[in-house]
RNA sequence: CGGGGCGUGGCUCAGUCCGGUAGAGCGCUGCGUUCGGGACGCAGAGGUCCCCGGUUCAAAUCCGGGCGCCCCGACCA
């Protein structure tokens, strides 16, 4: 990889495929503190991008952010019982500072649930100060043992919502909301399908109640939990005592929900369409949606070029695209070819002095299926308002694209133990069984197979006839979906 | 925390076994020729060889100690 050129395919070795995507198309690189990572500009860009889709989304069903600190003194997460229990093997703790041993340590929030709310209860005394709607965008630290870019690193960045409701039925819908507004969003920015439903007791958020998620299966056939909601019940209004006074005049504990999404969403992005040729992002969430490269051979014919794409650039600013000329000198156009293609670039304009004559630009889609041209002449005028209609194209192609995927390698019904230990070894993917419920099977086929109880799905992606064994052989009493993960 | 690998110019690495003037490719800078799918010529810049100690006339290389990172597994968004 040495001069940038090749690219291990994802056949050949997904992580490698992986690692070199993130590193060829810049969007992020080693720090010097193991477990942490760099996000380049390009990469960034992507995630405000998710950031500002999200944020609209949170305001639209009446959030408002703000920001609580990065510090928490450690008795705050001793707090709730199995909270604590939870995130305390990957918490890091500051000790010294000012020159001085601290004489309380501070944990770096590893999720914010034990800073918020012994200050929000101050902001709650009457069920009229109810729902607190609240989220915010942040960076948490949580140790991991193992690290990779986006997917997880020891620092990373997220929103947490946070809220408080007067009944468990208010809590509950909004936590099922924000589910939704994930799905949403993951379908429909992303272009990234995903099974949304309940987590099981071992995959619950330590201290709530019940935890939803939303899983995505990436292109080597694992799944990736790429958003999570939690009802969290009365456990931490208990906890820090938040209560407020019903419209009875009663004193009663808030109930309360989180919710976060992080950057692990552009690692779920890269590995949901990405190719052996690099980066494919959708047009959404594109730093660039169009990309052109103009074509000369003399200073004369750099300047017509130039001015024709400065035209066609203005064009498409104000069909509402983004757009970028790559005007660097001594690259000639084959390599930028390559270098966009890389960073996954939906579509790319060549103009040349054959373009400029035939008031035509050359359009060139990174995203081609079956059927599609890759190359097609275009008129130069009205090219906005073609290449708007185009993208938004390419934008559900690549969604029919990536379900599709998912749709095929998604097993239903197997009920037999030993056929599902050789499909989830030969092939991955998602598999709709049974389950008897209990804890003790789960972990068995986890230490089995290596494949977990991602969710139990919600009613509309449960098949028709759920399996009425297990894989253990017990009667089953409920549908689960089931895979290796990340 | 186990297992493996690695630390040498911005990047990828050779050189280490067998001590003797620090190298290559890519990238970068300048000039010129190129430019419709990964250009070329010439000139140039760029290094505490991870750190500390030891052996030696002499250490990137040998010895001792330390640190760090990456990859593969057990835990997790």
């Amino acid at each position: 990889m040495s001069n940038g050129k090749g690219l291990t395919s994802q056949s050949q070795d997904f992580s490698a495929w992986y690692n070199e995507v993130v590193q060829q198309a810049e969007l992020a690189s080693h720090s010097p503190v193991r477990g942490c990572m760099v996000i380049r500009p390009y990469g960034y860009r992507i995630w405000e991008l998710m950031q500002a889709a999200l944020d609209e989304m949170f305001k639209a069903t009446g959030h408002q952010n703000a920001y609580f600190p990065l510090f928490l003194p450690k008795s705050a997460l001793d707090r709730e019982a199995e909270h604590v229990e939870g995130f305390a093997p990957e918490t890091a703790m500051v000790t010294h500072a000012g020159g001085a041993v601290l004489e309380e340590p501070l944990v770096v929030r590893p999720t914010s649930e034990a800073i918020i709310w012994p200050i929000v209860r101050d902001w709650i005394h009457s069920y009229r100060d109810l729902p607190v709607l609240l989220n915010q965008w942040a960076n948490v630290v949580r140790w991991e043992m193992r690290t990779r870019p986006f997917l997880r690193t020891t620092e990373f960045l997220w929103q947490e919502g946070h809220t408080a409701h007067v009944s468990e039925e208010e809590a509950e819908a909004e936590t099922r909301r924000m589910l939704g507004v994930y799905r949403t969003f993951m379908e429909q920015w992303m272009a990234m399908p995903v099974i949304t439903g309940m987590q099981t007791d071992t995959e619950r958020f330590a201290g709530g109640l019940r935890t939803y998620g939303c899983e995505a299966l990436m292109k080597d056939n694992k799944a990736l939990q790429a958003g999570t909601s939690h009802n969290l019940g009365q456990n931490f209004a208990r906890a820090f005592d938040v209560r407020y006074q019903t419209e009875e005049g009663e004193h009663t504990y808030v109930w309360s929900t989180s919710w976060g999404v992080s950057t692990r969403l552009v690692g779920g992005l890269i590995m949901t369409h990405g190719d052996d040729e690099g980066l494919i992002i959708p047009p959404r969430l594109a730093p660039y949606e169009v990309v052109i490269v103009p074509i000369w051979k003399d200073d004369d014919q750099r300047a017509t070029v130039m001015e024709a794409g400065g035209s066609v650039r203005a064009d498409l600013e104000d069909a509402g695209v983004r757009v970028h000329v790559d005007d660097r000198e001594g690259m000639n156009p084959g390599s930028k070819y390559y270098d966009w293609e890389r960073r996954g670039v939906p579509l790319r304009l060549e103009i040349g002095p054959r373009d400029v004559k035939a008031d035509s630009v050359m359009v060139v889609r990174r995203f081609t299926p079956e059927g599609t041209d890759r190359k097609t002449p275009m008129p130069m005028a009205g090219v906005g308002s073609s290449l708007r209609t185009m993208l938004d194209g390419i934008q559900d192609e690549l969604f029919a694209a990536a379900t599709r995927r998912r749709d095929a390698a998604t097993i239903r019904g197997v009920e037999d133990y030993g056929e599902f230990q050789r499909l989830i070894a030969d092939q991955g993917g998602f598999f709709y069984t049974g389950w008897c419920g209990e804890g003790e099977c789960e972990k068995k086929v986890k230490e089995d197979t290596k494949a977990t109880i991602r969710v139990i799905p919600d009613e509309e992606f449960r098949s028709a006839e759920v399996p009425s064994l297990c894989l253990c052989g017990a009667r089953s009493v409920c549908e689960v979906v089931r895979a290796r993960a990340y």
